[in-house]
DNA sequence: TTGAAAGCGCTAACAT
DNA sequence: ATGTTAGCGCTTTCAA
């Protein structure tokens, strides 16, 4: 069913279905009845295709999203899907593995869709001008920053925390709480991404409370999964490595730590303490509840979303907002001083 | 840039282009070699809004979830993809929030994106035979049945757990352990949907025991919030009414029930055990680790690609798989027998 | 091997 | 208030 046989069936040309359809005007209230009336009957849908070949790029933005599966994130994208509709913009959600090009979707997703522009969440930190310039519009970098690239920061925009600060703060609690011996554990120290930015912040701060960062206390996951943590921080356990706490860069990993350390009679936080970064809304509710580093998810997704609204309004330039990431205290942290 | 300034650039026509683009056999080699070099040059990107306008569906499947944020369907979600692409189909992914029509989103995505076929993951029961003409493509049903609509089986096909049965397994499990006065914590009772089913196994299960279902030990929440769950658990308690089991008709639910009981000084599974539906990976990390009735994720999602794709090639009829979630015994429970 | 031209379904001038 | 028509960017006959 296309417009031109519904017009046909009310008996009236293909622009006044269409002026009906679209809630036009200049159409009489009797015709759009009808017209309106047999589209419901003959189950007509508008071809999108169609529509967006002709029209003017409509208000939508997209989102595309590296790493499905990351709980963090769903807090996010609720924000910026929230943000999005309050300002009168329609979002177009796009989901990639963390093999692939977010650059590359998003250039498609941009084109196909005739978007305005793009949030990128999640994400490499290492762009050239190059590769930024595939994209055709503005965009915004959520939850990271080109560290490693060789972008300069006029252009680009970004709504971050700063994750060296954050993993340093996260472990510099560690120790105002007496820890000396604070084990790491993550997906990979060199990857070029956060997980290296969270490792820097964590071996800063122990070099600046004079201590030396232990190869034997540095546990790598290769990936976020649970199940991953777990066995690393069980190897840890049983290399004989002694530590008194444990750095975990997600609170899922954290969550999956004190699993393997509670099955390996290590109690927490008694015999050892667990802070993370993230807060999702679950470790709330464990027991013990988890001390970590909340990431603002509400602003995050927010300052994406109007950063670039700015920018395609022409009202500002490229901007980087840099958000606190702020400790959540809970159960799995213990003052040994 | 599009197809026809790229035609310009290169010196030859349009048609020779999208040949040359497309991998089609009947170019030169020398002019496909220097239509690709150019393309990449100009970051030219085929406009796939043009590209679905004129050229047949081509092999791609749609995947409507509703309910963002059920953790639960990420493991599905990911078995339908990697189905999907092993049999050589494309996923295109839609999200909507639960108010929203997965049969009306269906139907729009289907059109604007020629879709071969739906898989509509989580949704209502009560669908009637023109609301799914509607669709106008081959679907699935994935997670739940048509339990309370008009809808003939033969008239769509589905994949699922019977939550009914797996719902009285649960509550008959704690039975079994001893328990007899076991609350249920469920979102909403007469939502018509999996809530109602799950409830009914509950009640049933009750029933056969020669119990009656009290109406104090009812605890609803309203969605299937953390938050919620915790309150609603709270307010249980506060109440006064006895019970040493419960029912969480969620893993998540059940983990914010679990807090909630410890912060009211009832110790699980001592004081109370705790079962629910899910099986979702992280609550077997928990302390204590959540004793739950597994839905088949990786199944449910693959049975729901293989059907549709059957479906799609005229190999069968429409079908409805039903799998069995299988108990994974925690530490939630304990026998009081 | 290449080019010209006819649409795909729709919207938005421009006419009437 | 309604109809006519020119494209939007692309693929695909059909001719050359």
């Amino acid at each position: 069913m296309n417009i031109k046989t519904l017009a046909k069936l009310c008996g009236v040309s293909v622009s006044t279905v269409s002026r009906a359809i679209n809630g036009h005007p200049d159409v009489s209230e009797e015709v759009r009845r009808k017209v309106l009336e047999t589209a419901q009957q003959v189950h007509y849908i508008p071809n999108d295709a169609a529509r967006d070949l002709v029209s003017r790029p409509s208000d939508a933005i997209g989102l595309v999203v590296k790493g499905i599966g990351n709980f963090f994130f769903t807090a996010v994208i609720r924000a910026i899907e929230k943000t999005a509709e309050e300002l009168g913009y329609t979002l177009v959600l796009h989901q990639i593995n963390t093999d692939e090009s977010e650059l590359l979707a998003g250039a498609t997703l941009a084109r196909s869709k005739r978007l305005k522009g793009l949030v990128l969440l999640g994400g490499k930190c290492d762009y050239t001008a190059a590769d930024t310039a595939l994209l055709g519009v503005p965009f915004v970098c959520c939850t990271y920053r080109n560290s490693f690239g060789a972008l300069e920061d006029a252009a680009y925009s970004s709504v971050t925390v700063d994750d060296t600060a954050t993993a340093f703060a996260a472990t510099d609690y560690l120790l105002r709480s007496g820890h000396k011996k604070i084990a790491i554990l993550l997906p990979d120290r060199q990857d070029g991404s956060i997980g290296a930015l969270r490792f820097e912040g964590y071996k800063r701060a122990l070099t600046e409370a004079g201590l030396q960062p232990e190869e034997t206390l540095i546990a790598e996951t290769a990936s976020y999964s649970l199940h991953g943590a777990y066995n690393a921080t069980r190897r840890l356990v049983a290399s004989g490595t002694a530590f008194t706490a444990m750095f975990a860069a997600a609170d899922t990993m954290a969550v999956a730590a004190i699993r393997a350390l509670y099955d390996a009679g290590v109690r927490v936080p008694q015999d050892c303490s667990v802070i993370a970064i993230d807060g999702i809304s679950v470790t709330q509710y464990t027991i013990p509840a988890l001390t970590t580093m909340v990431q603002p998810a509400e602003e995050l997704g927010r300052g994406a979303v109007t950063t670039l609204i700015d920018l395609i309004d022409g009202r500002s330039g490229n901007r980087h907002i840099t958000l606190e990431a702020v400790l959540r205290e809970g159960e799995s942290v213990r003052d040994v001083r």
